[in-house]
DNA sequence: TCAATCACG
DNA sequence: ACGTACGTGATTGAG
């Protein structure tokens, strides 16, 4: 890993901390408020990068900007002067530097951020990453792939971190246009000039048409006259904007990393300068880290002013401290934080335009246990507040773990006692009890501790994101279809009452099935089933179908209603304002491991028929965006040729032979170019069917063979493919013995019905025993690279959505090629098995395209 | 609240 | 001799 370098631009985090900061002073009255914001927020940042320098960029006072104003008199002529109390804080803020051991670095005629530019730039040249600390955009310029910023937006809890990709993905430009960008817009805070009339959004659109600034001058003619009158006008204003805004990279100031090497900040003489300047829960947390004898030299003082404050920034290990318990009242007003065993906070969940110490703590740091965490994460999102701690465990998704076959994973239910669920106290209480619980049986299951870990737990915010991120609904189409349909429907309605002689309710199938075999006496041979009378499922209706015209109509009435009424109609009720449809992901009700979707569930949007995908055509990209699918080609049968090691098959995968016709060639016993569509059919339905544990009976509906030709059909199939069936046998006999199924990664299913007294309750848990490995070896890959995906895309695109063996990511456009690329990559090489994944990577304007 | 039906992988 | 392929979620009718 490559080393870290934080340049803080000093005056600028201060300032920000200023304002943020209530007005805090010590007893003697000295204002102390913008070096504690100024302390947190610096804390904060280099416990979360972990960096290995730090060291500070300042403005000297007075002649810091001589350069600049020689060519622009009014430079920065419009600042405000800051309060007095602003200036007695900067000699006290060097104290803290100088205790800490960051060095500060500052030179007549350049500016804190031309100080910055210069050092990321040397620091890049010795492969170091720099991490910029500002709230100052004007930095921006200097993004690449080793220079990142963090901007400290309004407060001190919001902050953004830009890099190459996030950049272009923001502005739509490359970062070293963005002198070009400025150079148009100006800058009201340092009174730069830019092109009057025109802003941010104008400028942004001329840098990507036309690249420079040069280049958008040279191409004046194209452009409408009015815009082209003010760019005239006012060009040379521009030109020197641009001159204003770039930074002095080669600044003669020589970074150096012996003194800017991090040191550990917990010495005495920290403390004692915490102490003198009453930061009493930061020292406290100093001391926590500091040997006996360096806490008599410092000497604790006694409590007073009771700030709760961000930092504990001492606990460089993440993993290792001690978790706090982080919960949130039934209405996702306030979130619950425990401090310790028997307190809590309790912060308002309102978006912060001040700065709250509480939240920072909470957002900013550490390792996180709670119960249902998604659901925590979705509203903090909700709130536009970013989260930068770690998910030590979430008990909701232990539980399930630990035991998918319990029914109700409430905390009450996992604690067999009654929990007020508004009561903080009660709730964060029962989450550390079932907590340290699971935590005692999970060090017991290594492989499933580490399945939790480093999928499971990680997932859940992965997920919460893309649950926030939504998928834009073209609602006025499907509206459109409404319509129509409902026309549609009213016909089929009137021709089947016409051809039934009476009307009736078509989709109670109680009244239909009266119809179809009393009142049209259309034959019950065959068509039995159901507790209620006969079944009219679509299964059902197939056999009958010939015999009544009125059969394909209710097949095509139920089509249209049901594809109404559960997705045309259903799903634009659904939107937010901003048009995009959100779902939820449950990680703990799929007893395989899959993922599930609801309100609304979009794993089931249709695909199949011409509706199906007319439907699909109305979920599309934002404006100038489009959609990347990668789905895994015949995932399940190459993990079924995994699981039952069966060489045969995985070589035909490596070899890239058609599987199905390979085993439809050995079936049938002809060569495989001899193989025909019918043969190829029959042999696809016994490859899926058969992981399912289907019967001869199941075969010959599927393929319509008859009973005994698919009992044939699957005897041979077994033949070909022992391996399958000795899988098959071993892991029933293992789940028989353990008493639960598992996959590659160690997720667990139990499985009790195996010894069922019950012939019926016995098979059907057979099958579920046998598929559970394979179904769930998928799920945890899918998991794992969807992970890595998430890593990888960074900024330039965005997962939406997960369909068991697909992924759904909106990109810019421009960013199609990369993305498709990441996905491929990551998705087939996610984990190293005996046969090759195979990833199929589409790219469209619609889902429908795709 | 349950059963039946049907949408997806 | 049993009943007949695994895993989900949404809608509808009916009790």
């Amino acid at each position: 890993m490559s080393k870290r370098l934080i340049i803080i631009d000093g005056k600028s985090v201060f300032y920000r901390g200023y304002y943020a900061m209530p007005n805090l002073s010590t007893k003697d009255g000295t204002p102390t408020g913008g070096v504690y914001g100024f302390a947190t927020m610096a804390l904060e940042v280099v416990k979360k990068l972990k960096p290995d320098y730090v060291c500070v960029a300042w403005d000297k006072s007075k002649t810091n900007i001589r350069s600049r104003l020689a060519i622009y008199p009014h430079y920065k002529a419009n600042r405000k002067a800051p309060p007095p109390d602003f200036y007695e804080q900067i000699p006290i803020l060097r104290d803290l530097l100088k205790a800490l051991d960051w060095p500060l670095y500052e030179i007549d005629d350049y500016e804190a951020d031309d100080i910055m530019g210069a050092f990321a730039k040397q620091a890049g040249e010795q492969g170091i990453e720099s991490y910029l600390i500002t709230s100052d955009l004007d930095v921006l310029q200097l993004i690449n792939h080793h220079t990142h910023i963090y901007t400290l937006k309004k407060g001190l809890s919001s902050i953004e971190l830009f890099n190459e990709a996030y950049f272009i993905e923001k502005y739509g430009v490359d970062a070293h246009q963005w002198v070009d960008v400025k150079a148009l817009k100006g800058d009201s805070s340092d009174n730069v000039p830019g092109v009057a009339g025109i802003g941010e959004k104008t400028a942004l659109e001329l840098i990507k048409q036309y690249s420079t600034l040069d280049g958008v001058y040279q191409h004046l003619e194209e452009l409408k006259p009015a815009l082209r009158a003010k760019l005239e006008k006012d060009k040379d204003m521009a030109y020197l904007s641009k001159k204003l805004v770039t930074l002095m990279v080669d600044a003669p100031i020589k970074l150096d990393l012996t003194k800017a090497k991090l040191r550990n900040s917990t010495t005495p003489e920290f403390a004692a300068l915490l102490r003198k300047l009453e930061f009493k829960v930061l020292l406290r947390q100093v001391e926590a880290t500091m040997s006996r004898q360096e806490i008599a030299r410092a000497e604790a003082p006694t409590n007073e002013l009771e700030l709760a404050t961000a930092v504990d920034f001492m606990a460089m290990d993440y993993a290792n401290a001690e978790p706090r318990v982080l919960a949130m009242n039934p209405e996702a007003t306030e979130l619950w934080v425990s401090r310790d065993k028997t307190a809590y906070s309790i912060i308002p969940l309102l978006t912060p335009d001040t700065f709250d110490p509480q939240l920072l703590r909470v957002l900013g740091s550490g390792p996180i246990v709670g119960h249902d965490l998604k659901s925590v994460l979705r509203a903090l999102l909700a709130h536009h507040l970013e989260w930068y701690g770690v998910i030590k465990h979430d008990t909701r998704i232990g539980a399930f773990l630990l035991d998918s076959l319990q029914r109700s994973r409430e905390l009450s239910d996992l604690l067999e006692q009654t929990i007020d669920i508004s009561d903080g106290g009660q709730v964060i209480a029962a989450i550390w009890q079932a907590y340290e619980s699971q935590q005692a049986q999970f060090n017991e299951l290594p492989k499933l501790a580490r399945l939790a870990r480093e999928i499971e737990f990680p997932m859940i915010q992965l997920l919460a994101a893309m649950e926030h991120r939504g998928i834009l609904l073209d609602s006025a189409s499907l509206n459109k279809m409404s319509q129509n349909f409902e026309v549609r429907i009213r016909e089929f309605e009137q021709k089947i009452y016409e051809l039934a002689g009476q009307e009736f309710n078509i989709s109670s199938p109680s009244q239909l099935g009266n119809i179809l075999f009393n009142t049209l006496g259309l034959p019950t041979s065959g068509v039995k089933k159901g507790k209620t009378g006969y079944s009219t499922g679509a299964a059902e209706l197939d056999k009958l179908r010939g015999l009544h015209p009125i059969v394909d109509l209710v097949t095509v009435y139920r089509e249209y209603t049901k594809l109404k009424s559960t997705y045309i109609d259903a799903l634009p009720k659904l939107v937010d304002s901003e048009g995009k449809l959100h779902t939820t992901f449950a990680l703990d009700v799929a007893a395989t491991g899959r993922l599930s979707s609801h309100d609304p569930n979009l794993q089931n949007i249709p695909i199949r028929t011409d509706i199906g995908q007319a439907i699909r055509h109305t979920f599309v990209p934002h404006e100038g965006n489009v959609f990347v699918s990668a789905d895994y080609s015949q995932f399940e049968l190459r993990l079924a040729a995994v699981m039952a090691n069966d060489e045969k098959m995985i070589e035909d995968f490596n070899q890239n032979i058609d599987i199905h016709a390979a085993t439809a060639a050995e079936v049938y016993g002809v060569p495989i170019e001899k193989v025909d569509k019918n043969m190829r059919r029959n042999a696809k339905v016994v490859n899926f069917g058969i992981l399912y544990g289907m019967s001869p009976h199941g075969l010959s509906v599927a393929t319509g063979m008859s009973r005994d030709e698919a009992k044939t059909f699957i005897d041979k199939y077994f033949e070909l493919r022992q391996p399958i069936r000795q899988y098959m046998d071993e892991t029933v006999k293992q789940g028989l013995q353990e008493g639960y199924v598992q996959t590659l990664f160690g997720r667990r299913r139990p499985a009790p019905d195996l010894k069922s007294s019950n012939f019926m309750v016995r098979e059907a848990a057979k099958r579920a025993a046998i598929n559970m490995p394979i179904q769930g070896t998928e799920a945890d890959l899918m998991k794992m690279a969807m992970l890595e995906v998430e890593k990888k895309l960074a900024g330039f695109g965005q997962q939406l959505l997960q369909i068991h063996d697909s992924i759904l990511v909106e990109c810019p456009e421009k960013n199609a090629q990369k993305v498709s690329q990441i996905l491929k990559d990551s998705m087939e090489h996610i984990y190293a098995l005996p046969v090759q994944l195979s990833v199929e990577v589409k790219v469209g304007k619609s889902w429908g395209e795709l």
